[in-house]
DNA sequence: CTGAAAGCGCTTACAG
DNA sequence: CTGAAAGCGCTTACAG
């Protein structure tokens, strides 16, 4: 108060304590060293058990929390598990995220959700960004990135887990499906019902779209009835109005068509609307298939055939194997193939 | 490598180092102290801009990452925006989380994106673990929520955003528009389509659906044409096959009715495909509204009338208000309206 | 099974 | 306008 203070300053005007519950408090509080404290809330071995739930309960009547950013610094290893997909607004990507996070949450680990918008590039400053924070571990969408991207992952020895496709490289940890396999099944199902010429309408043409048209091709080549001249490939991001707009364009340009497989449950809704306002009758003159199952398809008119990814229990899987790399277990599967489900409805 | 080893263990053996490119390399490159290469990096007023361009070369030079956790550490202060949402699969959400995104992240903030699915205690549970994480932000969704989720955030003296609702509260910050005068827009519009017995289907019953709900009732009762028996209220997740469900609940109970709004436009999605279904004519028999304007609803048959919400806005300008208050600026406006907009389409 | 020391990589006061 | 000291709240080695 006067200016004949003291030549060293008084503690309160050198902490910048924030007032917050720290582990120190709750040592004190339990009567241990720190160190203790520490090792018992995070349940590591070698503290007696009567010694955890002493520090326990006193962090519980303290209302502890731990400060995340403390931790990381200490460890160099945070809570944050980035996850990275190409879009929100495609339900399949939601649903994978919805999840993740379901079995990320309560095993303490917060998801960092990057957009990636199908652009590599994108991807890639997104990793560089998240890279900073320390992740834990990492969740990836496919496994087509840029060259640094894909260095940016390697070089930081995370666990990594990469979904919605399969794979057999050696390293790699996935959990997908064939999409491949898929196309084909669905394509086989058109066949099947008899149909000669179908067409496939693919748009966004991701790798996971050209797989599937990989499939489609190879079906119809193994049942003699591949026509180069049947596929349309628009690089446009899939939507309901893309699938309205295709569906017109492949009927003009071939009237001749009598199925149609869209590569997305979206444009085939679109085009499913759009048959309707032609007045195209379907099956009759042309059954569609989509991929999917997305919400809606049921409810079309008719309902709609598709194929139903399993994109849930992909969410789910990807995030229970990254936890057990995360803890370091051994004996991981490398290479989790989830399958798919035609689901055979009025369109087709 | 013998056993008579120095008494003082050689610091390799004491080291962490994580190999990470630090602010004191960056300094030490540049020639200053580590507190000056930190200003300079972030651009703290009183360094001279000569410094700057020489610190901000180095670290280019270098590919200096600051640490978000030793940063957030000593500043008691992350890098992290909190932001809450209640549902992913409400495209209406997603469309205002990429908003957001899009302005948080050039400037440098990373988006903890929560999902509450309208449940009030996982909100409150969110927040709690969210502000262990010490944001810099937070971003909720309307103004429901528990006493101790309120608790938390007033609490916190964290700088906090509302969307997608307005309010004039004291000390309040939120974007939004008003959920009522939007519905009674659109109920509106019916009665001056001349329609006279006119249906409310509700689903969810969050708070922004009963705001909708309460415009539709005041507009009905200015025109002389409310009828209570007209509402239904299902607390049911809004869905294109809920609203099929529904349209046919609402004309078997009541097969006068002659216009329905539905609270959203999945449900309103599902209620046109219903009335195809059924055969119902619309708008010659019922006229159908929605709420936001979903993709999809202009591909509809007919199309969808409904009221455009600018939630791209929403996220855009909540985010840039948000920057602005964590800046600690001053004169930032507490309660921005951005408005709604008609859209009359074929089904009314 | 428990603990004293050091350190993770930054920033906040406090001086000059 | 620049800097030496201390500290943010944890955990990692190292000992015992």
């Amino acid at each position: 108060m006067t200016s004949d203070a003291p030549a060293d300053p008084p503690a309160e005007r050198r902490r910048r304590s924030s007032g917050r519950i720290t582990l120190a408090d709750v040592a004190k509080a339990a009567g241990v060293s720190p160190i203790t404290a520490s090792r018992a809330l995070r349940r590591d071995r070698g503290v007696g058990e009567a010694l955890v739930a002493k520090v326990q309960a006193a962090a519980d009547a303290l209302g502890y929390v731990p400060d995340p950013a403390a931790r990381a610094l200490a460890s160099s290893r945070s809570s944050h598990v980035a996850v990275l997909v190409p879009l929100l607004t495609n339900r399949l990507f939601v649903d994978l995220l919805e999840a993740v996070q379901s079995v990320l949450l309560p095993a303490g680990y917060q998801s960092l959700i990057g957009v990636t918008h199908y652009d590599t590039h994108e991807e890639e400053l997104l990793l560089r960004s998240y890279m900073a924070h320390r992740p834990a571990g990492l969740i990836v969408t496919g496994f087509e990135r840029s060259e640094a991207g894909s260095r940016l992952v390697a070089s930081s020895g995370l666990p990594c887990v990469h979904v919605m496709e399969t794979s057999t490289a050696p390293g790699v940890f996935c959990v997908g499906f064939s999409q491949h396999d898929a196309g084909y099944a669905i394509t086989e199902h058109l066949v099947s019902r008899g149909r000669k010429r179908i067409a496939f309408v693919g748009a966004q043409l991701d790798a996971r779209v050209l797989q599937r048209a990989e499939g489609y091709r190879r079906c119809l080549r193994d049942a003699g009835l591949h026509d180069p001249q049947l596929e349309w490939l628009d690089p446009r991001r899939s939507s309901i109005a893309l699938g309205g707009e295709l569906f017109a364009t492949v009927l003009a340009a071939r009237p001749d068509v009598d199925a149609i497989f869209f590569c997305n449950d979206d444009i085939a809704q679109g085009g499913l609307l759009a048959a309707l306002r032609l007045g195209v009758r379907v099956p009759e003159q042309v059954a569609v298939a989509g991929f999917n199952d997305l919400e809606g398809s049921d409810q079309m008119l008719p309902p709609l055939t598709t194929v139903r990814t399993p994109r849930a229990q992909i969410g789910a899987q990807a995030a229970a194997m990254l936890l057990s790399l995360m803890r370091g277990e051994s004996g991981v599967p490398h290479n989790v193939d989830v399958g798919y489900e035609l689901v055979a409805r009025g369109s087709s």
